[in-house]
DNA sequence: CGCCGTCAGTTGGAAATTCAAACCCTCGCC
DNA sequence: GGCGAGGGTTTGAATTTCCAACTGACGGCG
């Protein structure tokens, strides 16, 4: 789990190392779906329950989730998002949106309806325009010297 | 890598299944930025030769990425990602954002500028509504019986 | 009380992946 | 001929994953 060398300092790479494992991003949708028991993430994501077990402490640790109990004697608990872990939604979206143009031919397993009353489509949008984010549009400048981009990508 | 019973139908599982394993969101980064080339990719991301190797023949597979020539003789190669590639890019800027604002403290190793001429701040909206996406705006649909969610979860 | 069932994990050992370094092959160049 | 770059593959050891079984604290039933 060390990096190797030392790869570009990034904080995409840094949330990936807290959320990138398998079956993490898979726990935070159940639970984002209010599915925060053990038991019932176990079955819904079909996960081994050890590495179930490691991931929930990991993003407990994290920030992400937080572990309450629902019953006292007998003792259980179930597992929610923070406000950071709900602000991954958004992630979850996006995957959503991709797996269903790209892998599903309309047989989608799950709708999402938004309150304005129709389904959800996600857009990621620039915050300060307002304008849907394309490719071209962007330019990255790397802040530390030695880590470069190779200019855009033409089609 | 099999399935272990038979998770919840999920496009969110499905594309997590294509570029949600160790490395390969890294290479996707890379290639958005142009650097596509084997040992760049090597250099930039950190990953063992081998598992790179692995990762992008899968994601050339899944129609994400393109293994182009950019040299005959001596033969060399580069790679791009496609169109459904450079749909995933807005989930990186998600990753990006989330990881600035919780794991860093104002040292963001990387700028994205958008051509507005603003720093790009990414926004998950509704394409319906155009309003930012909340969790509590959102009610999900399981289209499979058998497949519940919980309800929403309060604060 | 004795037994069964639920929930939330932990344990143990075999199977699959990852890692790191070394190696290979094709070329261009001097 | 030797060196170096680019783009990988091979090898063997170190990690992780997987799966099934087990634990332990209860609650309920007869």
């Amino acid at each position: 789990m060390a990096a190797t060398k030392d790869p570009r300092p990034c904080s995409i790479a840094d949330t990936l190392a807290l959320v990138g494992e398998k079956y993490s991003l898979l726990v935070l949708r159940e639970v984002c779906l209010g599915n925060g028991r053990f038991d019932q993430l176990v079955r819904n994501i079909g996960a081994p329950r050890d590495v179930l077990a490691t991931r929930l402490r990991r993003l407990v640790d994290a920030g992400i989730l937080t572990k309450r109990v629902y019953s006292e004697r007998p003792q259980r608990f179930e597992y929610r998002p923070t406000a950071a872990g709900l602000e991954l939604e958004p992630l979850l979206m996006i995957l959503k949106e991709w797996g269903d143009r790209h892998l599903r031919a309309d047989d989608r397993p799950m709708v999402v309806e938004h309150a304005c009353g129709h389904e959800l489509v996600p857009l990621v949008t620039c915050a300060a325009c307002g304008e849907e984010v394309r490719h071209e549009d962007l330019t990255a400048h790397p802040q530390s010297p030695g880590w470069t981009v190779s200019g855009p990508v033409a089609a």
